[in-house]
DNA sequence: TAGAACTTAAT
DNA sequence: TTAAGTTCT
């Protein structure tokens, strides 16, 4: 059997510009797109019903026509990665594996055990910079420390990228294994169902993008790109993005580097998955009452604007930007409910649930994070809908009872609330 | 090192 | 106006 190198495929789930899959086909021959579902991110998932499982397993059926059409296939495993490397070992005579670059904590120590494991076997592990434009400590200050606030590290992000635009890289596919389709597991044999849950179109809107800076902060318009779940599993190349916001929009660009931020800032500080980024903020005595969190998750604390919101997240995995801003506020300051919850939640509901940009968003709401909002900046819910859904087309679209008896009063009131989480932050952060 | 700056605000 | 301490150059 002739030598193989694996490319192996997490959140890159696409051909085109694809700088890992682009270095394996330049490098080597007989290039095996691999991709595993892992059991151990799989069965934490409670819900079977799951959006972004079927998102994968959708996107990869799309990958397996792409591929069969170049004579390949994807191969397609099942279970831990380390078992499933000790069987591919065993499969097939492997000379290298290649990989893009995850920067998550899991995904680090992921990676760095299955490196040991083929350095061991005398297999290469090659791993490239893909998800990002830039990682690491590409972007330092010049104490040569990386950056805490964000519009400094937006400048060096932006003067770098404006000096020297990322190339495109697109893979020369002719290099892909020959073989026959293996087996592709339906959802249902990897223990998920269907949803009913529209997944967001593959399509760089132009429009939307170029008018972004006016247009994104009216829910009732819904005109945000809604790229964040092709974001997450790499169906999009980040630099074509970039690229093109560049022509079209600077703050849908600053958008991207936020989410750039965020992954340095995970990347350097991996407590913030648990704890706040601020130490001193641990201290605040969250009151954390479980039945208030529930009205919150549900939408039905009374405050229209917040309700739309969760509502929305509800029932279809999305929540418009300006909404989440909101609804985080309302959680931490007027319920003082850790962060942490409503960061969970978010995690389990959205798509484009992506762990750096929810976790950094939520610390900033919160005010534990980098850069965070300061604690004592509250969101008004009511100056919030007078400025940004003035209309009330938003909520009237997702609380259907507004206005009538059905719909429940305040379950705070604003200005108690307001000082209360005046009061709670300040005696927490004297201390 | 001193001085400026700090996502999307509220009162 | 306010609020506050940290980050950055």
């Amino acid at each position: 059997m002739k030598k193989i190198t694996l490319f192996w495929m997490r959140r890159d789930l696409r051909l085109d510009d694809n700088t890992g899959l682009f270095y394996a086909c330049q490098n080597e021959e007989n290039v095996l797109p691999l991709f595993i579902f892992d059991t151990d991110i799989l069965e934490e998932l409670e819900d079977k019903k799951d959006g972004r499982v079927a998102f994968i397993h959708h996107q990869l059926q799309k990958l397996q026509e792409e591929l069969k059409a170049q004579g390949s296939s994807l191969l397609i495993k099942t279970g831990k990665p380390m078992a499933i490397f000790e069987q591919l070992v065993e499969e097939y005579p492997i000379t290298a594996v290649y990989t893009n670059r995850d920067y998550e904590p899991y995904a680090i120590s992921r990676d760095k055990e299955v490196d040991k494991f083929l350095h061991e076997r005398k297999i290469d592990f090659l791993d490239f910079k893909d998800q990002i434009i830039y990682e690491k400590n590409e972007i330092l200050n010049e104490s040569g420390d990386f950056y805490k606030v964000y519009t400094p590290y937006k400048n060096a992000w932006l003067k770098k990228f404006k000096a020297n635009a990322p190339a495109l890289l697109e893979p020369n596919l002719k290099q892909l294994h020959q073989t026959a389709p293996f087996d592709f597991p339906t959802l249902r044999e990897l223990g998920f169902i269907e949803t009913d849950i529209a997944i967001p179109p593959l399509e760089i809107n132009k429009p939307i993008i170029r008018n972004y800076d006016e247009t994104r902060d009216f829910p009732a318009q819904d005109k945000t790109s809604h790229l964040g779940i092709h974001l997450r599993f790499g169906t999009i190349s980040v630099r074509k993005l970039a690229l093109e916001a560049d022509k079209l929009n600077e703050t849908y660009l600053s958008e991207l580097i936020w989410r750039e931020f965020f992954m340095m800032i995970l990347f350097h500080n991996p407590h913030v998955v648990t704890e706040s980024f601020k130490k001193k903020y641990d201290n605040i005595p969250w009151r954390n009452d479980e039945e208030e969190f529930e009205k919150w998750c549900e939408g039905n604390t009374g405050y229209p604007i917040v309700d739309a919101g969760m509502r929305e997240l509800n029932a279809t995995g999305h929540m418009h930007n300006r909404v989440r801003m909101i609804t985080a506020s309302f959680l931490t300051k007027h319920l003082l409910i850790d962060w942490r919850w409503g960061e969970a939640y978010f995690a389990k509901k959205l798509l484009d649930y992506e762990l750096a940009s929810n976790n950094g968003n939520w610390q900033w709401a919160a005010g534990t994070g980098t850069d965070a909002q300061p604690y004592f900046r509250i969101f008004n819910p009511a100056s919030q809908v007078k400025k940004f859904d003035k209309d009330l087309n938003y909520i009237k679209k997702w609380v259907k009872e507004f206005g009538t008896d059905q719909y429940p009063a305040p379950m705070v009131d604003h200005k108690k609330a307001r000082e209360r989480a005046l009061e709670t932050y300040k005696s927490a952060l004297d201390k």
